[in-house]
DNA sequence: GGAAACGGGAAGATATACGATTTCGGATAC
DNA sequence: GTATCCGAAATCGTATATCTTCCCGTTTCC
């Protein structure tokens, strides 16, 4: 019999992951093997293996005969993930770039206006998701996945720190929707690749420099 | 009696990775668990852990109820992980730039001048350890941490790939030595941080397009 | 002669067991 | 009243045991 599920080791990971995603398990969450072996009903090993690869991506944090911890942030670690994100986010949407259909931009053009509409009626949270979406419509076809493996992680991590920046900010929404239009004409227009870099690394930066600024009032 | 040894789980992570790194294990290279534990001294359950952190930083892949083999790159592997490692170097070592003290910028100046000194008989093992030390010196002062772990990363993961890519392209050295001053002088001068980040991009790029030129003959 | 079935050994996946370490509440000393 | 010392409970770290899966050489059947 082949093994149609995949391993406890597997599960166990997607699971918690899943649970630090969904802010179930929020920063600082004390993670103790044996109730997760036991919600998950297998046993402990499983569980540490999968507590080791998250450890090792970053999301927890370890300490030797103590346990693991959802990985706890401070100010500082958010903007450094923002600012690392923009970079790496920068690289790759300016790679994907060329390799985007013109079916591709219609849907990130759709997004977008989605987004646009939210502006009356602001959904912070909503908001947050459909602006991924529009971001990895753009950098999803990039062609160098070990780039695109560290945008799926610097996001991933980003939505376990905190749940909106644009619930902080609601004001930069409104720039935010302009400079997604801003880099998507750049796209159409053929850029540059560096311009089209720049452009969504500053995208990126802005959004945190205007949550930092809000932050020192 | 506190524990003044390091957990068998971190002893079994380190010396596997050191093996990588020694090229011990060279890529492809079966990694059977109950041999290296064995070897180590201890039961396979560390192994196991330690083998699923090797796996979450890319440099063992796994395979379920077969196992863990070192990393096996191919040449668009390779050519992956430099073009991503010349971006996070490139922005770390811009980032690094206004913290490097005068007696940094003389130690770069210093190693660069041995790497000038191997040029004439040429060791393309040495050459590559020097390097990497000169660039270390530019990019350690990187004010964002996230950031810097990433260029670790990036730099053990080649390490392991490949041992040098001076051994293939020789001549690349000489531009690398010339290029290595120039980039100094960029940061003396107190260049843009922009014009920084691209020069310390594109010498890494230009490595790994020599490489690419010289293997499509 | 080749494809398919079989089977044994090697290695992986997981469970269980147990000793070690930390944590924390309460007792005791000052 | 506070500080320090115990000891139990919780939890971790690792070893051992068992079951499963895969690999590969051999046999069998067309």
């Amino acid at each position: 019999m082949p093994a149609l599920t995949e391993s406890k080791s597997q599960r166990a990971y997607e699971w918690i992951r899943d649970q630090i995603s969904a802010r179930e398990f929020g920063p600082g969450y004390r993670l103790v093997l044996g109730s997760i072996a036991r919600d998950l009903d297998m046993s402990v090993v499983p569980v540490r293996e999968a507590i080791r690869r998250l450890e090792a991506e970053g999301l927890v944090t370890f300490e030797r005969n103590v346990g693991a911890r959802v990985t706890l942030v401070d100010e500082n670690e958010y903007v450094f993930a923002m600012q690392t994100l923009g970079v790496i986010e920068g690289i790759a949407t300016a790679l994907a770039a060329p390799h985007l259909t013109e079916s591709d931009l219609d849907r990130a053009d759709k997004v977008n206006r989605r987004l646009r509409g939210l502006l009356d009626d602001f959904d912070a949270h909503r908001f947050t998701r459909l602006n991924q979406q529009f971001h990895a419509v753009l950098f999803e076809r990039c062609t160098n996945p070990h780039l695109l493996d560290l945008v799926h992680r610097g996001w991933t991590r980003l939505s376990g720190l905190r749940d909106s920046t644009f619930a902080f900010v609601p004001g930069r929404a409104h720039d935010s929707v302009r400079e997604h239009r801003e880099i998507l004409e750049l796209i159409r227009d053929g850029a540059d690749p560096l311009e089209i870099e720049l452009a969504a690394r500053q995208h990126r930066w802005r959004t945190m420099n205007t949550y930092l600024a809000s932050r020192q009032r």
